[in-house]
RNA sequence: GGCGCGGUAGCCAAGUGGUAAGGCCAAGGUCUGCAAAACCUUUAUUCGUGAGUUCGAUUCUCACCCGCGCCUCCA
Protein backbone atom coordinates (compact mmCIF):
# COMPACT_ATOMS: atom_id res chain seq x y z
CA UNK A 1 0.00 0.00 0.00
CA UNK A 2 1.34 3.28 -1.17
CA UNK A 3 1.86 6.06 1.57
CA UNK A 4 -1.48 7.96 2.47
CA UNK A 5 -1.17 11.35 4.56
CA UNK A 6 -4.01 13.69 5.98
CA UNK A 7 -3.53 17.22 4.03
CA UNK A 8 -5.29 20.07 5.88
CA UNK A 9 -5.66 21.92 2.72
CA UNK A 10 -8.00 19.33 0.75
CA UNK A 11 -9.13 17.99 4.63
CA UNK A 12 -8.64 14.67 2.64
CA UNK A 13 -6.52 11.46 3.47
CA UNK A 14 -4.39 11.38 0.22
CA UNK A 15 -1.71 9.33 -1.65
CA UNK A 16 1.80 11.03 -1.19
CA UNK A 17 4.42 10.90 -3.83
CA UNK A 18 6.87 13.67 -4.35
CA UNK A 19 6.01 16.02 -7.58
CA UNK A 20 9.17 15.56 -9.21
CA UNK A 21 12.61 12.73 -8.83
CA UNK A 22 12.21 10.67 -6.02
CA UNK A 23 12.84 13.65 -3.81
CA UNK A 24 10.71 15.10 -1.26
CA UNK A 25 10.63 18.87 -1.00
CA UNK A 26 9.45 19.55 2.78
CA UNK A 27 9.72 22.28 5.00
CA UNK A 28 9.01 22.01 8.38
CA UNK A 29 8.55 24.96 11.15
CA UNK A 30 11.22 24.78 13.83
CA UNK A 31 11.44 26.41 17.40
CA UNK A 32 11.17 30.05 18.21
CA UNK A 33 14.86 29.93 20.48
CA UNK A 34 13.74 32.10 23.57
CA UNK A 35 13.90 29.63 25.76
CA UNK A 36 14.15 25.98 26.19
CA UNK A 37 11.22 23.83 23.93
CA UNK A 38 9.17 22.00 26.22
CA UNK A 39 7.70 18.38 25.60
CA UNK A 40 4.62 19.74 23.96
CA UNK A 41 6.88 21.33 21.23
CA UNK A 42 9.06 18.18 20.87
CA UNK A 43 5.89 16.08 20.33
CA UNK A 44 5.24 18.04 16.74
CA UNK A 45 8.89 17.76 16.17
CA UNK A 46 8.44 13.45 16.86
CA UNK A 47 5.79 13.37 14.51
CA UNK A 48 8.18 15.12 12.20
CA UNK A 49 10.89 12.59 12.89
CA UNK A 50 8.47 10.20 12.15
CA UNK A 51 7.25 11.16 8.67
CA UNK A 52 11.13 11.64 7.79
CA UNK A 53 12.10 8.03 8.57
CA UNK A 54 8.56 6.65 7.46
CA UNK A 55 9.58 8.55 3.74
CA UNK A 56 12.45 7.24 3.47
CA UNK A 57 11.52 3.65 4.31
CA UNK A 58 8.77 4.09 1.42
CA UNK A 59 12.27 4.70 -0.58
CA UNK A 60 12.05 8.06 -1.19
CA UNK A 61 14.91 11.02 -0.73
CA UNK A 62 14.70 13.86 1.52
CA UNK A 63 15.65 17.91 0.91
CA UNK A 64 14.22 19.12 4.46
CA UNK A 65 14.40 22.44 5.53
CA UNK A 66 13.84 23.97 9.47
CA UNK A 67 14.24 27.35 10.31
CA UNK A 68 15.28 28.22 13.12
CA UNK A 69 13.10 31.51 14.01
CA UNK A 70 15.92 33.45 16.31
CA UNK A 71 14.28 37.03 16.07
CA UNK A 72 11.06 38.28 17.02
CA UNK A 73 9.57 40.10 20.18
CA UNK A 74 9.88 37.65 23.19
CA UNK A 75 13.82 37.21 21.72
CA UNK A 76 13.99 40.91 21.31
CA UNK A 77 12.61 41.51 25.02
CA UNK A 78 14.47 38.97 26.65
CA UNK A 79 17.82 39.79 25.12
CA UNK A 80 17.32 43.21 26.31
CA UNK A 81 16.28 42.38 29.43
CA UNK A 82 19.63 40.08 30.00
CA UNK A 83 21.83 43.02 28.44
CA UNK A 84 22.91 40.83 25.88
CA UNK A 85 22.92 40.59 21.92
CA UNK A 86 20.37 38.91 19.75
CA UNK A 87 23.08 36.51 18.80
CA UNK A 88 24.35 35.68 22.25
CA UNK A 89 21.49 35.50 23.22
CA UNK A 90 19.42 33.21 21.05
CA UNK A 91 22.98 30.94 20.92
CA UNK A 92 22.04 28.90 23.97
CA UNK A 93 18.60 27.83 23.03
CA UNK A 94 19.93 26.93 19.54
CA UNK A 95 22.08 24.42 21.24
CA UNK A 96 19.94 23.51 23.74
CA UNK A 97 17.32 22.86 21.33
CA UNK A 98 19.94 20.82 19.11
CA UNK A 99 20.79 18.55 22.10
CA UNK A 100 17.62 17.55 22.72
CA UNK A 101 16.68 16.81 19.02
CA UNK A 102 19.55 14.49 19.58
CA UNK A 103 18.41 13.32 23.06
CA UNK A 104 15.24 12.12 21.13
CA UNK A 105 17.05 10.22 18.10
CA UNK A 106 15.39 12.88 15.92
CA UNK A 107 17.09 12.74 12.71
CA UNK A 108 18.45 16.69 11.80
CA UNK A 109 16.88 17.87 8.83
CA UNK A 110 19.01 18.61 5.59
CA UNK A 111 19.17 21.88 6.65
CA UNK A 112 18.43 24.13 9.90
CA UNK A 113 18.66 27.25 8.74
CA UNK A 114 18.57 30.50 11.05
CA UNK A 115 16.13 33.20 10.04
CA UNK A 116 18.58 35.81 10.67
CA UNK A 117 20.52 34.46 7.57
CA UNK A 118 17.80 35.50 5.02
CA UNK A 119 16.76 38.98 6.05
CA UNK A 120 18.31 40.34 2.80
CA UNK A 121 16.14 37.28 0.71
CA UNK A 122 13.27 38.58 3.03
CA UNK A 123 13.45 42.05 2.23
CA UNK A 124 13.89 41.60 -1.38
CA UNK A 125 10.60 39.30 -1.47
CA UNK A 126 8.88 42.15 0.51
CA UNK A 127 9.75 44.34 -2.39
CA UNK A 128 8.72 41.91 -4.65
CA UNK A 129 5.55 41.92 -3.05
CA UNK A 130 5.45 45.51 -3.30
CA UNK A 131 5.78 45.63 -6.65
CA UNK A 132 2.59 43.40 -7.08
CA UNK A 133 0.84 46.03 -4.99
CA UNK A 134 0.53 43.76 -1.99
CA UNK A 135 1.54 45.56 0.83
CA UNK A 136 1.14 49.21 1.92
CA UNK A 137 3.17 50.96 4.36
CA UNK A 138 1.97 52.55 7.82
CA UNK A 139 4.38 54.14 10.24
CA UNK A 140 7.12 52.43 8.83
CA UNK A 141 5.84 48.81 8.80
CA UNK A 142 5.04 47.34 5.88
CA UNK A 143 1.70 45.10 6.04
CA UNK A 144 0.40 42.46 3.52
CA UNK A 145 -3.18 43.44 2.17
CA UNK A 146 -5.01 40.38 2.47
CA UNK A 147 -7.76 41.57 0.24
CA UNK A 148 -5.19 40.84 -2.44
CA UNK A 149 -5.71 37.68 -2.12
CA UNK A 150 -8.83 36.36 -3.19
CA UNK A 151 -8.54 32.58 -1.72
CA UNK A 152 -7.15 33.69 1.80
CA UNK A 153 -8.45 31.25 4.23
CA UNK A 154 -8.50 27.82 2.16
CA UNK A 155 -6.40 26.22 4.36
CA UNK A 156 -7.99 26.63 7.51
CA UNK A 157 -11.02 26.85 5.59
CA UNK A 158 -12.61 29.89 7.05
CA UNK A 159 -14.79 32.29 5.10
CA UNK A 160 -14.03 35.74 5.28
CA UNK A 161 -16.51 37.26 3.71
CA UNK A 162 -18.63 39.70 5.89
CA UNK A 163 -15.65 40.35 7.97
CA UNK A 164 -14.41 44.01 9.26
CA UNK A 165 -12.82 45.04 5.82
CA UNK A 166 -12.03 48.50 5.94
CA UNK A 167 -12.44 48.59 9.96
CA UNK A 168 -9.36 50.14 11.43
CA UNK A 169 -8.52 47.95 14.10
CA UNK A 170 -5.22 48.71 16.36
CA UNK A 171 -3.26 45.44 16.97
CA UNK A 172 0.52 45.76 18.70
CA UNK A 173 0.76 49.12 18.27
CA UNK A 174 0.74 48.98 14.23
CA UNK A 175 -2.17 50.61 12.40
CA UNK A 176 -3.89 47.96 10.00
CA UNK A 177 -6.06 48.56 7.30
CA UNK A 178 -7.90 45.35 7.70
CA UNK A 179 -7.75 43.03 11.33
CA UNK A 180 -6.55 39.85 9.42
CA UNK A 181 -3.57 42.05 7.65
CA UNK A 182 -0.19 40.95 8.78
CA UNK A 183 2.90 42.56 9.24
CA UNK A 184 5.85 41.89 7.01
CA UNK A 185 8.51 44.42 7.79
CA UNK A 186 8.14 45.79 11.09
CA UNK A 187 9.49 49.75 11.79
CA UNK A 188 12.32 49.71 14.40
CA UNK A 189 11.30 50.39 17.61
CA UNK A 190 13.97 52.05 20.22
CA UNK A 191 17.08 50.62 21.54
CA UNK A 192 15.36 47.39 19.28
CA UNK A 193 18.03 45.66 16.84
CA UNK A 194 17.30 46.62 13.30
CA UNK A 195 18.52 45.77 9.90
CA UNK A 196 19.58 48.20 7.15
CA UNK A 197 17.72 47.66 3.99
CA UNK A 198 16.42 48.97 0.38
CA UNK A 199 12.72 49.05 1.63
CA UNK A 200 13.78 50.39 5.01
CA UNK A 201 15.15 50.03 8.59
CA UNK A 202 13.55 47.18 10.58
CA UNK A 203 13.01 43.52 10.91
CA UNK A 204 11.05 40.82 9.30
CA UNK A 205 7.53 39.69 10.55
CA UNK A 206 7.31 36.42 11.62
CA UNK A 207 5.48 34.84 8.46
CA UNK A 208 7.86 35.70 5.74
CA UNK A 209 11.22 34.20 7.34
CA UNK A 210 9.38 30.95 6.40
CA UNK A 211 8.25 31.52 2.69
CA UNK A 212 11.55 32.83 1.51
CA UNK A 213 13.23 30.22 2.91
CA UNK A 214 10.92 27.46 1.60
CA UNK A 215 11.28 28.95 -1.66
CA UNK A 216 15.07 29.53 -2.11
CA UNK A 217 15.87 26.28 -0.74
CA UNK A 218 13.07 23.89 -2.29
CA UNK A 219 11.22 25.58 -4.85
CA UNK A 220 8.09 27.68 -5.98
CA UNK A 221 5.92 24.52 -5.15
CA UNK A 222 7.17 21.97 -2.32
CA UNK A 223 5.75 18.76 -1.63
CA UNK A 224 5.14 18.30 2.07
CA UNK A 225 4.89 21.70 4.90
CA UNK A 226 4.54 20.58 8.50
CA UNK A 227 3.85 22.02 12.09
CA UNK A 228 1.73 22.02 14.92
CA UNK A 229 -2.45 22.76 14.29
CA UNK A 230 -1.86 25.84 15.87
CA UNK A 231 0.57 27.22 13.25
CA UNK A 232 -2.89 26.57 10.72
CA UNK A 233 -4.13 29.87 11.56
CA UNK A 234 -2.56 32.46 10.84
CA UNK A 235 1.14 31.56 10.35
CA UNK A 236 0.35 28.82 7.72
CA UNK A 237 -2.76 30.74 6.36
CA UNK A 238 0.05 34.01 5.99
CA UNK A 239 2.29 31.95 4.32
CA UNK A 240 0.27 30.73 1.43
CA UNK A 241 -1.07 34.26 1.21
CA UNK A 242 2.59 35.87 0.73
CA UNK A 243 4.08 32.59 -0.99
CA UNK A 244 1.14 32.35 -3.44
CA UNK A 245 1.03 36.52 -4.24
CA UNK A 246 5.03 35.98 -4.85
CA UNK A 247 4.77 33.14 -7.47
CA UNK A 248 1.51 32.65 -8.65
CA UNK A 249 1.57 29.33 -7.92
CA UNK A 250 0.21 26.94 -5.34
CA UNK A 251 2.79 27.17 -2.34
CA UNK A 252 2.95 23.30 -1.03
CA UNK A 253 0.96 20.23 -2.24
CA UNK A 254 0.60 18.72 1.25
CA UNK A 255 -0.21 20.26 4.60
CA UNK A 256 0.29 18.28 7.80
CA UNK A 257 -0.47 19.08 11.35
CA UNK A 258 0.21 17.43 14.78
CA UNK A 259 -2.29 17.55 17.87
CA UNK A 260 -1.17 19.14 20.98
CA UNK A 261 0.13 17.61 23.98
CA UNK A 262 -2.31 17.87 26.80
CA UNK A 263 -2.39 18.29 30.52
CA UNK A 264 -4.92 17.34 33.11
CA UNK A 265 -6.93 18.40 29.76
CA UNK A 266 -5.52 21.87 28.30
CA UNK A 267 -2.51 22.15 25.78
CA UNK A 268 1.25 22.60 27.20
CA UNK A 269 1.89 25.83 27.16
CA UNK A 270 4.47 28.26 28.46
CA UNK A 271 1.70 30.80 28.71
CA UNK A 272 -0.30 28.25 30.67
CA UNK A 273 2.62 27.76 32.84
CA UNK A 274 1.70 23.78 32.84
CA UNK A 275 4.54 22.50 30.60
CA UNK A 276 7.63 20.28 31.03
CA UNK A 277 10.78 21.08 29.57
CA UNK A 278 12.56 17.67 27.83
CA UNK A 279 14.99 18.38 31.14
CA UNK A 280 12.43 18.65 33.64
CA UNK A 281 11.29 14.98 32.76
CA UNK A 282 14.76 13.77 32.31
CA UNK A 283 15.70 14.90 35.51
CA UNK A 284 12.79 12.92 37.46
CA UNK A 285 14.56 9.98 36.35
CA UNK A 286 12.64 9.06 33.07
CA UNK A 287 14.74 7.74 29.98
CA UNK A 288 14.75 9.96 26.83
CA UNK A 289 13.64 6.52 24.99
CA UNK A 290 10.37 6.49 26.91
CA UNK A 291 9.30 10.08 26.42
CA UNK A 292 10.19 9.71 22.25
CA UNK A 293 8.09 6.20 22.49
CA UNK A 294 4.79 8.01 24.90
CA UNK A 295 4.99 11.25 22.14
CA UNK A 296 4.75 8.66 18.82
CA UNK A 297 2.56 6.14 20.06
CA UNK A 298 -0.36 8.49 19.83
CA UNK A 299 -1.29 9.18 16.22
CA UNK A 300 -0.48 12.52 15.24
CA UNK A 301 -3.59 13.88 14.52
CA UNK A 302 -5.18 13.16 18.00
CA UNK A 303 -4.34 15.00 21.43
CA UNK A 304 -2.52 13.04 23.32
CA UNK A 305 -2.45 13.63 27.32
CA UNK A 306 0.52 13.98 29.17
CA UNK A 307 0.86 11.90 32.38
CA UNK A 308 4.23 10.18 33.99
CA UNK A 309 1.89 7.33 34.78
CA UNK A 310 2.11 7.28 30.48
CA UNK A 311 5.91 7.59 30.75
CA UNK A 312 5.97 4.20 33.05
CA UNK A 313 3.88 2.49 31.00
CA UNK A 314 5.66 3.37 28.07
CA UNK A 315 8.84 2.34 29.86
CA UNK A 316 7.67 -1.08 30.69
CA UNK A 317 6.53 -1.70 27.08
CA UNK A 318 10.15 -0.71 25.74
CA UNK A 319 11.22 -3.36 27.99
CA UNK A 320 9.34 -6.26 26.65
CA UNK A 321 10.90 -5.19 23.44
CA UNK A 322 14.55 -5.36 24.76
CA UNK A 323 13.77 -8.23 26.38
CA UNK A 324 12.60 -10.01 22.72
CA UNK A 325 15.70 -8.61 21.63
CA UNK A 326 18.12 -10.09 24.07
CA UNK A 327 16.07 -13.65 23.89
CA UNK A 328 16.57 -13.54 20.16
CA UNK A 329 20.05 -12.83 20.38
CA UNK A 330 21.07 -14.77 22.88
CA UNK A 331 19.11 -18.25 23.37
CA UNK A 332 19.83 -21.23 21.96
CA UNK A 333 17.15 -22.73 19.47
CA UNK A 334 16.83 -26.06 17.53
CA UNK A 335 18.61 -25.97 13.81
CA UNK A 336 16.11 -25.47 10.90
CA UNK A 337 13.49 -23.23 9.96
CA UNK A 338 9.57 -22.92 10.60
CA UNK A 339 7.36 -22.13 7.74
CA UNK A 340 4.66 -20.88 9.87
CA UNK A 341 7.06 -18.59 12.33
CA UNK A 342 8.35 -17.06 8.89
CA UNK A 343 5.14 -16.48 7.38
CA UNK A 344 4.12 -14.89 11.29
CA UNK A 345 7.34 -12.58 10.62
CA UNK A 346 6.57 -11.86 7.04
CA UNK A 347 3.13 -10.87 8.10
CA UNK A 348 3.83 -8.57 11.07
CA UNK A 349 6.29 -6.74 8.95
CA UNK A 350 3.59 -5.77 6.45
CA UNK A 351 0.57 -5.05 8.58
CA UNK A 352 3.57 -2.97 10.56
CA UNK A 353 4.70 -1.17 7.19
CA UNK A 354 1.09 -0.81 5.98
CA UNK A 355 -0.05 0.93 9.06
CA UNK A 356 2.65 3.41 9.21
CA UNK A 357 1.91 4.48 5.47
CA UNK A 358 -1.90 4.77 6.61
CA UNK A 359 -1.19 8.26 7.47
CA UNK A 360 1.30 7.44 10.30
CA UNK A 361 -0.90 5.21 12.15
CA UNK A 362 2.02 4.53 15.02
CA UNK A 363 -1.01 2.88 17.15
CA UNK A 364 -1.64 0.21 14.80
CA UNK A 365 2.02 -0.38 13.74
CA UNK A 366 3.09 -0.80 17.56
CA UNK A 367 0.02 -3.58 17.82
CA UNK A 368 1.17 -5.07 15.07
CA UNK A 369 4.81 -5.67 16.44
CA UNK A 370 3.66 -6.48 20.14
CA UNK A 371 1.11 -9.01 18.71
CA UNK A 372 4.41 -10.60 17.11
CA UNK A 373 6.21 -10.38 19.76
CA UNK A 374 3.87 -12.63 21.82
CA UNK A 375 3.16 -15.32 19.06
CA UNK A 376 7.15 -15.52 18.84
CA UNK A 377 7.55 -15.91 22.38
CA UNK A 378 5.02 -18.50 22.47
CA UNK A 379 6.53 -19.99 19.87
CA UNK A 380 9.87 -20.45 22.17
CA UNK A 381 8.27 -21.52 24.86
CA UNK A 382 7.11 -24.69 22.75
CA UNK A 383 10.44 -25.31 21.04
CA UNK A 384 8.78 -24.26 17.49
CA UNK A 385 10.75 -21.52 17.07
CA UNK A 386 13.55 -22.43 15.09
CA UNK A 387 17.89 -21.04 14.42
CA UNK A 388 17.21 -20.01 10.89
CA UNK A 389 13.79 -18.13 12.02
CA UNK A 390 16.11 -15.66 14.46
CA UNK A 391 17.56 -13.10 11.76
CA UNK A 392 13.86 -12.79 10.24
CA UNK A 393 13.05 -11.96 13.38
CA UNK A 394 15.78 -9.08 14.17
CA UNK A 395 15.67 -8.16 10.87
CA UNK A 396 11.68 -6.86 11.52
CA UNK A 397 13.06 -5.61 14.73
CA UNK A 398 15.58 -3.54 13.19
CA UNK A 399 13.10 -2.22 10.53
CA UNK A 400 10.28 -1.54 13.48
CA UNK A 401 13.48 0.72 15.34
CA UNK A 402 14.52 2.30 12.42
CA UNK A 403 11.50 3.88 12.56
CA UNK A 404 10.77 4.38 16.26
CA UNK A 405 14.21 4.16 18.38
CA UNK A 406 13.40 3.30 21.08
CA UNK A 407 14.95 -0.92 21.61
CA UNK A 408 19.02 0.53 21.88
CA UNK A 409 19.15 1.78 25.14
CA UNK A 410 21.18 5.06 25.79
CA UNK A 411 24.42 4.77 26.73
CA UNK A 412 25.51 5.87 30.32
CA UNK A 413 29.05 5.32 31.29
CA UNK A 414 30.84 3.73 34.59
CA UNK A 415 29.80 0.57 34.02
CA UNK A 416 31.11 -2.68 35.25
CA UNK A 417 33.06 -4.48 32.92
CA UNK A 418 31.27 -7.23 30.73
CA UNK A 419 34.34 -9.93 31.73
CA UNK A 420 33.67 -8.87 35.48
CA UNK A 421 30.07 -9.51 34.95
CA UNK A 422 30.67 -12.89 33.19
CA UNK A 423 33.44 -14.02 35.83
CA UNK A 424 30.98 -13.36 38.64
CA UNK A 425 28.41 -15.21 36.84
CA UNK A 426 30.72 -18.16 36.37
CA UNK A 427 31.07 -17.95 40.09
CA UNK A 428 27.58 -18.23 40.88
CA UNK A 429 26.95 -21.00 38.33
CA UNK A 430 29.58 -23.23 40.60
CA UNK A 431 28.03 -21.93 43.47
CA UNK A 432 24.73 -23.24 42.10
CA UNK A 433 25.69 -26.35 40.90
CA UNK A 434 27.03 -26.85 44.92
CA UNK A 435 23.81 -25.95 45.81
CA UNK A 436 24.89 -23.67 47.67
CA UNK A 437 21.84 -21.02 46.61
CA UNK A 438 22.71 -18.33 49.61
CA UNK A 439 26.16 -17.69 47.92
CA UNK A 440 24.33 -17.70 44.10
CA UNK A 441 22.00 -15.42 45.32
CA UNK A 442 24.25 -12.77 46.93
CA UNK A 443 26.16 -12.53 43.59
CA UNK A 444 23.00 -12.17 41.99
CA UNK A 445 21.75 -9.21 44.39
CA UNK A 446 25.90 -7.93 44.38
CA UNK A 447 25.52 -7.26 40.47
CA UNK A 448 21.84 -5.84 41.03
CA UNK A 449 23.30 -3.20 42.65
CA UNK A 450 25.62 -2.43 39.88
CA UNK A 451 22.98 -2.77 37.33
CA UNK A 452 23.21 -6.07 35.98
CA UNK A 453 19.99 -8.41 35.92
CA UNK A 454 20.52 -11.96 35.80
CA UNK A 455 17.96 -14.64 33.99
CA UNK A 456 18.54 -18.46 34.40
CA UNK A 457 17.09 -19.78 31.07
CA UNK A 458 16.94 -23.35 29.66
CA UNK A 459 20.61 -22.12 27.19
CA UNK A 460 22.09 -20.65 30.02
CA UNK A 461 22.68 -17.59 31.62
CA UNK A 462 21.40 -14.50 30.62
CA UNK A 463 22.09 -11.02 31.57
CA UNK A 464 21.30 -7.61 31.05
CA UNK A 465 21.96 -4.06 32.06
CA UNK A 466 19.48 -2.22 33.84
C1' G B 1 -20.74 32.92 17.37
C1' G B 2 -17.51 30.63 13.13
C1' C B 3 -14.14 26.55 11.93
C1' G B 4 -11.98 21.86 13.45
C1' C B 5 -11.11 17.50 16.65
C1' G B 6 -12.65 13.99 20.19
C1' G B 7 -15.96 10.99 23.83
C1' U B 8 -14.28 2.76 23.12
C1' A B 9 -12.50 -1.69 29.58
C1' G B 10 -9.08 0.91 35.99
C1' C B 11 -5.50 4.07 32.67
C1' C B 12 -3.56 4.93 27.44
C1' A B 13 -5.52 3.61 22.75
C1' A B 14 -6.67 1.08 17.37
C1' G B 15 -10.61 -0.16 14.46
C1' U B 16 -14.57 -2.01 10.88
C1' G B 17 -21.68 -1.79 8.13
C1' G B 18 -21.76 -8.27 10.30
C1' U B 19 -20.79 -8.18 15.78
C1' A B 20 -14.60 -5.10 19.96
C1' A B 21 -6.44 -4.65 18.06
C1' G B 22 -2.44 -3.48 21.14
C1' G B 23 0.22 -1.40 25.59
C1' C B 24 0.10 -0.52 31.00
C1' C B 25 -2.09 -1.99 35.64
C1' A B 26 -4.69 -6.04 38.62
C1' A B 27 -5.91 -11.28 40.02
C1' G B 28 -4.96 -16.55 39.38
C1' G B 29 -1.85 -20.28 37.06
C1' U B 30 2.58 -22.75 34.29
C1' C B 31 7.96 -22.71 34.41
C1' U B 32 12.06 -21.84 38.31
C1' G B 33 16.11 -23.94 44.18
C1' C B 34 14.23 -18.86 44.63
C1' A B 35 13.89 -15.07 41.20
C1' A B 36 13.72 -12.80 36.47
C1' A B 37 11.93 -13.34 31.67
C1' A B 38 8.13 -15.68 29.00
C1' C B 39 3.50 -17.96 28.34
C1' C B 40 -1.76 -19.18 29.70
C1' U B 41 -6.48 -17.69 31.98
C1' U B 42 -9.70 -13.73 33.90
C1' U B 43 -10.98 -8.12 33.01
C1' A B 44 -16.15 -3.76 27.54
C1' U B 45 -22.90 -8.84 25.42
C1' U B 46 -20.36 -3.42 24.64
C1' C B 47 -18.11 1.40 21.98
C1' G B 48 -21.30 9.60 25.46
C1' U B 49 -27.20 9.87 25.08
C1' G B 50 -31.68 9.51 22.08
C1' A B 51 -33.90 8.66 17.45
C1' G B 52 -33.45 7.12 12.28
C1' U B 53 -31.53 4.24 7.81
C1' U B 54 -30.41 -1.14 7.37
C1' C B 55 -31.55 -8.05 7.51
C1' G B 56 -27.72 -6.09 10.80
C1' A B 57 -24.42 0.11 13.47
C1' U B 58 -19.55 1.04 17.81
C1' U B 59 -18.88 1.99 12.52
C1' C B 60 -23.82 5.83 8.16
C1' U B 61 -27.69 10.16 9.13
C1' C B 62 -29.98 13.66 12.51
C1' A B 63 -30.53 15.80 17.30
C1' C B 64 -28.67 16.42 22.07
C1' C B 65 -24.94 16.19 26.20
C1' C B 66 -19.76 16.54 27.58
C1' G B 67 -14.44 17.70 26.70
C1' C B 68 -10.54 20.04 23.79
C1' G B 69 -8.31 23.25 20.16
C1' C B 70 -8.03 27.46 16.65
C1' C B 71 -10.29 32.25 15.54
C1' U B 72 -4.43 37.07 19.48
C1' C B 73 1.81 35.09 20.41
C1' C B 74 2.01 29.69 20.44
C1' A B 75 4.32 23.04 18.31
Amino acid sequence: MPLRLYNTLTQQVQEFAPSSDNTVRMYTCGPTVYDYAHIGNFRTFTFIDILRRTLKANGFALDHVMNITDVDDKIIRNAVAQNKTLEEYTAVYTQAFQEDCRTLRLETPERLIPATRHIDDMAAAIQRLAEGRHTYRSDGSIYFRISTFPEYGKLSHTDFSGNIAGARVDVDEYEKADARDFALWKAPKEGERYWEEPIGPGRPGWHIECSVMAIKYLGETIDIHAGGVDLIFPHHENEIAQSESLTGKPFSRFWLHAEFLMVEGQKMSKSLGNYFTLRDVLGRGYEPESIRYLLASTPYRKQLNFTFEGLKSAATAIERLRNFKLRLETDKFPEGADEEVAGRTAAASRTFTESLNDDLNTAEALAAIFEYVRDVNSAMDAGRFRAGNAAGALEFLKSFDSIFQVIEPTQKGGYIADSEVESLIAERSAAKKARNFGRADQIREQLLEQGIVLEDTKSGVRWKRK
